[in-house]
DNA sequence: TATTGTTATACTCTATAACTATA
DNA sequence: TATAGTTATAGAGTATAACAATA
């Protein structure tokens, strides 16, 4: 016991709960666009842009796994969904054949063409309609340190075993 | 090839990947800590700190489902679930007998308090260390025209079948 | 007829543990 | 032995549609 459980204050509640609303309502409406657009979860579209944004457009599974908080038979479930649709390939690594490297498709790129306009569409519509470009970069100036500090946090009462870190 | 929809700037990109980054952490480690406290997932948490926080603590089916998002069979089952951990109690509304009350009991109240502790530290150590006093104001002053801008567009239960399509 | 809620069902997703193979 | 990934499996959660009861 570190600290005394004091409660948040009411700001910090209502950015809490705010936040929490905003994320929520956000990703189910963008959920539903993907699905309709493209027939894809938003992991599974997340998978795809990752992929697409990689140079090579390949990475390792392990990579991907970190990238999207996944566990990696989790992993393997979605990049076998991928796959069967034809989004991706996966291949063993030359250099280490312990190493699967996922790559996407060019029918994998096109899908990710034909649903980002609408994906746009609805962050845009939902997200930063309401909000002038200088409390976008507020915003931005805000979540950043926050996203590092998450990032850099191991969670505190039970750390599953992800991968381990160096110390 | 679709009218292309102006992209999203690199500062709206970064605000948008961080604020799905950020929410998505936190979830997850809020999750872990009310799974181990309360054996509590999210929703069934939002729906016990929902009616604890109503007067009388209780509410309408249909309202509880409205405030989280959530169809309404899946409102029930979760329902039954707190109900079967004697958590909420369930009964017809004498006013409207098609109405069914949910109301919390002495014991979803109890585990309500001993979980919200730990809820509260994940949730300032997380979320609110690396933020100033004056930034969680801004941070909240950003959010809440957001979330109210979400709110009053069309919600979820309507959508689907139409695609919007600007001039 | 419209609304509230439940049920039946089918499916998606996720995690754990055991397993294979490479290093 | 340790690491990368897969498989088997089991469970939680969600949505859709059909349904009953009430208004």
């Amino acid at each position: 016991m570190a600290d005394s459980p004091r409660s948040l204050d009411p700001v910090q509640l209502g950015a809490y709960f705010d936040l929490i609303e905003v994320s929520s309502l956000l990703r189910y409406a963008v959920e539903q666009q993907l699905r309709e657009a493209g027939d894809l979860s938003y992991v599974q579209f997340q998978l795809l842009a990752r992929l697409g944004d990689s140079p090579t457009g390949s990475q390792r599974m392990t990579d991907l796994a970190d990238g999207v908080v996944y566990s990696r038979s989790g992993l393997t479930y979605q990049a076998g969904l991928l796959e069967k649709a034809g989004l991706v390939v996966r291949a063993p690594s030359p250099e280490d054949e312990r190493v699967t490297t996922v790559t996407i498709t060019d029918a994998g790129r096109a899908l990710l063409a034909k649903v980002l306009p609408g994906h746009v569409e609805v962050v845009r519509g939902m997200l930063f309609e309401p909000l002038s470009r200088e409390d976008v970069m507020t915003l931005a100036g805000l979540l950043a340190p926050v996203r590092d500090h998450m990032r850099s946090t191991p969670p505190r009462s039970a750390a599953p075993r992800r991968r381990q870190r160096e110390a």
